[in-house]
RNA sequence: GGUCUGGUAGUUCAGUUGGUUUAGAAUACGUGCCUGUCACGCACGGGGUCGCGGGUUCGAGUCCCGUCCAGACCGCCA
């Protein structure tokens, strides 16, 4: 037997029982006479004590211990004379009658505690010992709590998990493919799934009627804080439902957590359209934790010697509460910020409404007290209040604006992790046109169904097609989202032509599905959401990284095991591929 | 594919216009001392391919070019 109990189990009322633990050495403090130990598992810290009086030999074995050595010790439990109120275990301490060490262990290279001198770098290489720091041991628990609720809570309402394949079928729509070459079909090629999708709706048409699985899901697409090429979904379908079936379910199941793991009581989450959003906020997830919304100026600050904002197709302003007072510098640095490239303004136009009720511009040269004494209003401005205007094409500027948004909302602290502001986005649209490719593409997926009375457009103005498509958005992130599904294989067809698609091509890629849908398909829908996303805002982390056991690196490596690597050439030969020619 | 930031001791970082002794600090590590520590304390010590390659210069950690690596972002992500 290795141990009686763990390292955060023994409190006052074991007191002079004989114990055994085992465990990773943490500290040695080493006060010359005795010697105090801390024991760590995943459960806590033991302070450890030797004393003068101990046997010659044990105190040689304890001087021979280093950080992170894997000990099993026998002792007794005492009352400690000075106690520490910062850990459950610290009203007792262990007197160590013997010592075996289970394990050596090399220097490591950072320092195993809550605040390492390890930086993200090193902590992925040995990620086995970032893993034992508490800190990154509670995330993965929270996570693992929250995935055991998502189950306990979906079975409650009767969907059941089941697991769909990873090796399936590549298809060009949506993201890039990770392909993986078949050994017994030469010269083709598996995908792995960038979501369940057409299996989760064939499940739908073999009558399971309620489905969810938590379920990894892969996108060869380039890497972002909150993005890694393997991610985990919480995947949900559901038969002979509409939109509002789907927003109630999946609203219950988000309160759900928001109230056992954080104990928040969430009011019914609000919905704005698609369309609003974009207007609103220039952005179709809205951090809605500050105000700050857009305020249209296109119509009231033409006509005039500005030529900037004549030629303007859209004038958007937002208004800055309590920042009349900014510096001359501090309106630079915004003006840097927008005209950063990947933010792309030509400049920034700002009003001051000081607070004596005069109004002090950018554009003094060109507009009267009286022209921006209109702006105010239109922006509800109070004296005190900054008003920021950004002007241009109006698909430009609305994401321009957005961007300046969130980042006066950050310098004001108006965006506190421990508030949580759910919101519905709904309505968007079906199709995105791409200049690039000269097509429409499915904003959502192809599966997707329209709104029925937008239907009709779907021949004249595919453009302006609203789909029953909708996203879960919380404090400016998307956790979720999901759609009403096509049934119909009528509507289906009609959709691939919106999208380009020659009926063989239609058959080749989904002809599974569309031959499906011809034996009796329910209506359905269903939802997605990050696992992974929605476990590092229940943390207030700004990367998912460290919600991952084994995550990737920036550029899509992991470099604790080295991956990706090269393989052998016998490999390549089995699989009947060639490598690329190195020149 | 692009923009920006960084790479100096095991680790996290500082290092001035290009010049000052042997490139520093903290922490980690080692040795010694220390009977109530829990971020123990004190003293001493070891530890450096300044990412790599090239260039400018009397002289480069510092400037220039290239390259590799890491991070943030844009494109991309149905």
């Amino acid at each position: 037997m290795y141990r009686t109990h763990t390292c955060g189990q023994l409190r006052l009322e074991h007191i002079n029982e004989d114990v055994c633990l085992s465990g990773w050495v943490q500290k040695i403090r080493n006060l010359g006479a005795m010697t105090f130990i801390d024991l760590r598992d995943r459960y806590g810290i033991t302070q450890l004590v030797m004393e003068e009086s101990a046997p010659e030999e044990l105190k040689k074995q304890i001087s021979a211990l280093g950080r992170e050595y894997v000990i099993q010790i026998h002792g007794k439990v005492v009352e400690r004379a000075s106690k520490n109120n910062k850990i459950p275990t610290g009203n007792i301490e262990i007197i160590i009658h013997t010592i075996s060490t289970l394990s050596h262990s090399e220097v490591p290279p950072f320092t195993i505690e809550d605040h390492t001198d390890g930086g993200d770098e090193i902590r992925m290489k040995y990620r086995y010992l970032d893993l034992r720091r508490a800190t990154v041991r509670k995330n993965l628990e929270l996570r693992h709590k929250m995935a055991n609720l998502v189950r306990n809570y979906m079975d409650c309402l009767d969907f059941i998990e089941v697991e769909t394949p990873v090796l399936i079928k590549s298809t060009p729509e949506g993201a890039r493919d990770f392909v993986v070459p078949s050994r017994m079909n030469q010269g083709q090629f598996y995908a792995l799934p960038q979501s369940p999708q057409t299996f989760k709706q064939l499940l739908m048409v073999s009558g399971f009627d309620r489905y969810y699985q938590i379920v990894k899901c892969f996108r060869d697409e380039d890497l972002r804080a909150d993005r890694q090429p393997e991610f985990t979904q919480i995947d949900c379908e559901m038969s002979f439902v509409e939109q509002e079936d789907v927003l109630h379910t999946f609203e219950g199941l988000i309160k759900h957590l928001f109230k056992v793991l954080k104990d928040l009581d969430m009011a019914a989450f609000p919905r704005i359209t698609w369309a609003e959003a974009m207007e609103r906020y220039g952005c179709d997830k809205p951090d809605i934790r500050f105000d700050m919304q857009f305020k249209d100026l296109t119509g009231i600050a033409k006509n005039n010697a500005f030529a900037t904002f004549n030629e303007a197709e859209y004038i958007g302003a937002i208004c800055v509460p309590a920042c009349a007072e900014y510096t001359r510098k501090q309106l630079d640095e915004l003006a840097e910020f927008v005209k950063r490239p990947q933010i792309g303004a030509k400049g920034l136009v700002f009003v001051k409404y000081n607070h004596d009720g005069s109004l002090k511009s950018s554009v003094d040269k060109f507009y009267s007290e009286s022209d921006l004494k209109k702006w105010a209003e239109k922006c509800q401005a109070q004296p005190g209040d900054l008003i920021l205007i950004l002007a241009g094409v109006k698909k430009k500027t609305l994401p321009q604006l957005s961007e300046l948004r969130l980042e006066l909302g950050n310098r004001l602290g108006l965006r506190d992790k421990q508030a949580f502001k759910p919101l519905w986005v709904i309505d968007f649209p079906l199709l995105e046109w791409d200049e690039e490719t000269k097509r429409f593409y499915a904003m959502h997926h192809p599966f997707t169904s329209p709104m029925m009375e937008d239907i009709v457009l779907m021949e004249t103005d595919p453009g302006s097609v609203r789909a029953n498509a909708y996203d879960l958005v919380i404090n400016g992130v998307e956790v979720g989202g999901g759609s009403i599904r096509i049934f119909d294989t009528e509507l289906q067809s009609k959709m691939f032509k919106c999208l380009g698609f020659t009926e063989k091509q239609a058959e080749n890629q989904f002809g599974f599905l569309l031959n499906a849908f011809k034996y009796g398909a329910p209506p359905h829908g269903g939802i997605a959401f990050g696992l992974d996303r929605l476990t590092s805002l229940f943390l207030g982390l700004d990367s998912i990284r460290d919600t991952i056991a084994f995550p990737k690196n920036n550029s899509g490596r992991d470099t604790m095991i080295d991956s990706p690597a090269e393989i052998a050439e016998e490999q390549y030969k089995e699989l009947g591929i060639q490598p690329r020619n190195k020149e």
